[in-house]
DNA sequence: CCAGACGTTGTT
DNA sequence: GTCTGG
DNA sequence: CCAGACGTTGTT
DNA sequence: GTCTGG
């Protein structure tokens, strides 16, 4: 899956690599960007261009009562997002590209390995990224959200935009590099087919969802990286490292 | 009709 | 919002 | 994803 | 064990 990744560029140069505007303020380099965190993402826009904006990691689908919901929306399997009730909107109509450096999974320990405090098997995390370093367009859907409490509250909400935007990262089966340390993997996105996955008008599901398929192009690799990573309030350059 | 759910992963 | 279950 | 909390009452 | 928060 996906529940942990790199984003070290600026919007300006997200946008330059994906041919969009950047609308959006810096989030700053974040070697450990965690759920709930601001990320950033790619969506066309109502005039045809792409932008790249902000979204809470962590879907908070439109009828939800609160946020609270968000932590365990932060994927979606691609194989029944076009079935369940949450998805299947979204992915007709708010597609978007989530750019990252890479990413990180844990490794389950050998159970005759090390074990942690609690007596479990210590898992190792890697982190994964392109072998030519460029950036990864990962495939999920977004959506908006108006706090029903904020809209009592009009004293709070008179800055700007009151609907919240929050996207969730889609998943497939992990292919031959990735099962080495896990079953499942982020969706990729090729260049070649950005503009399709954008494209607000284009609702050939079935088309859309040949990228679902794991392919395996050699273009990812991996290394381990420190334990320092599972604290989420660790941002540091180092976590990317190889041991 | 109304009520209630709506999700993924990993581990056992 | 939209679907399923009762 | 991992880490950390997991509760109520009454009083200030 | 299970949920929430980051």
């Amino acid at each position: 899956m996906c529940g942990r990744f790199v984003s070290t560029n600026q919007p300006d140069q997200i946008a330059n690599y994906f041919g969009a505007d950047a609308a959006v303020e810096s989030l700053g380099e974040n070697f450990n960007v965690a759920p709930t965190h601001d990320i950033y993402g790619v969506v066309q826009g109502a005039d045809g261009t792409n932008r790249v904006e902000a979204f809470h990691w962590g879907l908070i689908p439109s009828w939800a009562k609160d946020r609270k919901i968000a932590s365990k929306m932060i994927n979606a399997r691609s194989e029944t997002l076009a079935e369940k009730n949450s998805f299947k909107g979204l992915f007709k109509k708010k597609r978007l590209l989530i750019p990252m450096d890479g990413f990180y999974e844990w490794k389950p320990g050998a159970a005759d390995g090390p074990l942690n405090t609690k007596g479990k098997p210590l898992k190792q995390p890697m982190f994964i990224h392109r072998v030519d370093d460029e950036p990864l367009a990962v495939a999920g859907l977004w959506t908006a959200w108006k706090d029903p409490e904020a809209a009592e509250n009009p004293e709070a909400s008179d800055a700007g935009d009151q609907w919240l935007h929050s996207a969730t990262i889609v998943t497939t089966a992990a292919n031959e590099t990735m099962s080495q340390i896990h079953n499942r993997m982020p969706v990729f996105v090729p260049r070649s087919r950005w503009a399709e996955w954008l494209d607000r008008s284009n609702d050939d599901i079935d088309d859309l969802s040949t990228l679902f398929v794991p392919t395996d192009d050699g273009s990812l690799t991996m290394h381990p990286v420190s334990t320092d990573v599972n604290n989420v309030r660790n941002n540091d350059p180092h976590l990317v490292t190889p041991l």
